[in-house]
DNA sequence: CCGGCGGTTTGGCAGAGGTCAATGCATGGG
DNA sequence: CCCATGCATTGACCTCTGCCAAACCGCCGG
């Protein structure tokens, strides 16, 4: 429900195909997979790919289809996702500017990607980024040092869902978020999630990360503004409190 | 306590470095990430790394150290680990003969290694291994394919962690090691690990995951022989069961 | 063959957190 | 500007699973 954007969600391709801009513009250009290919390198890659843009909860890519698509993502957040037969969902992974998604050298996606604000990527055909790839070694060498850097954060993770209570994963995630999102000179940050989208990445439930935080904002360590909104008071508590105390 | 062995686990670089084989006639020579390197080039690699062995419990690298070696594994099973402060531990990956470990590209290693059996590696110094991966797009291809695949695998299993009960997460582990471990004759399968270590995989305890495999086996579903042989009767049931029935 | 050790199973119990339900309140459309 | 909708909060309850403790029993060494 809260995706209703998902069910006209096999349009995004055809969404908003821009003329193919060039890169020199481009606000990722420095720091996405493509930040050090050459010049015509550069505009080769980019001959391959669109600019498209999203809107808020418009899926991608769904779990499970045959991988067609990859992108770099030129601005706003999205949501990477697996559900159980039934429908328990849980986020595998939530993506920024500058990122990559989709799944390379693979046949099929291994989960669904959403976007969570309003996006806009860099799409590429699969087929043809693999080719690409594969023959421009620091291209692949990049995309090599991101996989291995998702793995780490992946796997350091897997600790919080396995083994961490309900305050220590809200405390965490709540630090997470403040080190990648930028506060506002209020000392805000405005989360991209909502508290049932929190609970999906916590392995737990909406009432949950509601109780934790209303525990935390009694202590006067986080207040809440408005529904997203979010700043932290006293963040050594915090720390303290999703290192268990 | 089960992990003894790793009082004195900084030594295993010195274990047994054997005189530098061939890689003729090693075991995973088509499988590993070497495996389609040219002749010369497999030769300058095997030069680089040298082959130590390994007894259950000893760790070769700990969380939080400096990456400095890398290895493949060429017999043995392994487990990749990391802890909260306080030491509860989850279990972040589990290896297999011709697996590849460690933290190229990377400086610090972010999880544990250790044997859970007794094991053998190929393994190399980090610098070295990076150097040549570099200059080697074939090798470097390879590591990106199992790295992506890991990934896959290890966001599969946060869905476990997150969002499955007891019964699931026992049943989907058993499933999973029927699938990787090669049964005997009599259909039994030989776990590589210990009811805590299988708790740790699956962000349990040690007294849940014993529950569920006795309840498993009062319904005639599974059956247990000695203290890690366990006979997979009714596979359907099971898959079942790892669905949430 | 036996005894002891360490891992495993089982039992009892308590509490963290899930579920159901009602109320509260931002936010955006009219 | 105000109301309606849908997310968020709070409450009550109950269950799953963690924790503590005891009994059990493979497995190894003597």
């Amino acid at each position: 429900m809260q995706f209703d954007g998902a069910q006209n969600g096999a349009l995004p391709l055809m969404t908003r195909a821009c003329a193919p801009q060039s890169c020199d513009q481009c606000g990722v250009r420095d720091r996405a997979i493509c930040a050090d290919l050459s010049e015509p390198d550069r505009d080769a890659l980019s001959r391959i790919g669109r600019r498209v843009t999203l809107h808020a909860g418009q899926t991608v890519m769904w779990e499970g289809d045959d991988s067609m698509v990859v992108a770099n993502v030129i601005e706003g957040t999205l949501k990477l996702a697996t559900s159980t037969g039934d429908g328990r969902e849980q986020i595998v992974g939530v993506v920024y500017a500058s990122d990559f998604i989709g799944r390379p050298f693979g046949a099929r996606t291994p989960h669904s990607v959403t976007a969570l604000t309003d996006a806009r990527l860099c799409l590429f055909p699969r087929g043809r980024f693999d080719g690409f790839a594969r023959d421009h070694g620091d291209l692949q060498h990049r995309l090599l040092q991101r996989t291995l850097d998702d793995l780490d954060r992946t796997r350091a993770w897997m600790l919080l869902l396995g083994r961490k209570t309900a305050r220590e994963k809200v405390a965490t995630f709540l630090l997470d978020m403040a080190r990648r999102l930028q506060a506002d000179q209020a000392g805000t940050i405005e989360l991209p999630l909502s508290r049932q989208q929190i609970a999906d990445i916590l392995g737990t439930t909406i009432e949950t990360v509601s109780r934790q935080m209303s525990d935390f904002k009694r202590r006067g360590i986080i207040a809440l503004v408005g529904r997203r909104g979010v700043r932290l008071n006293d963040g050594a508590a915090l720390e303290a409190l999703a290192e268990g105390v």
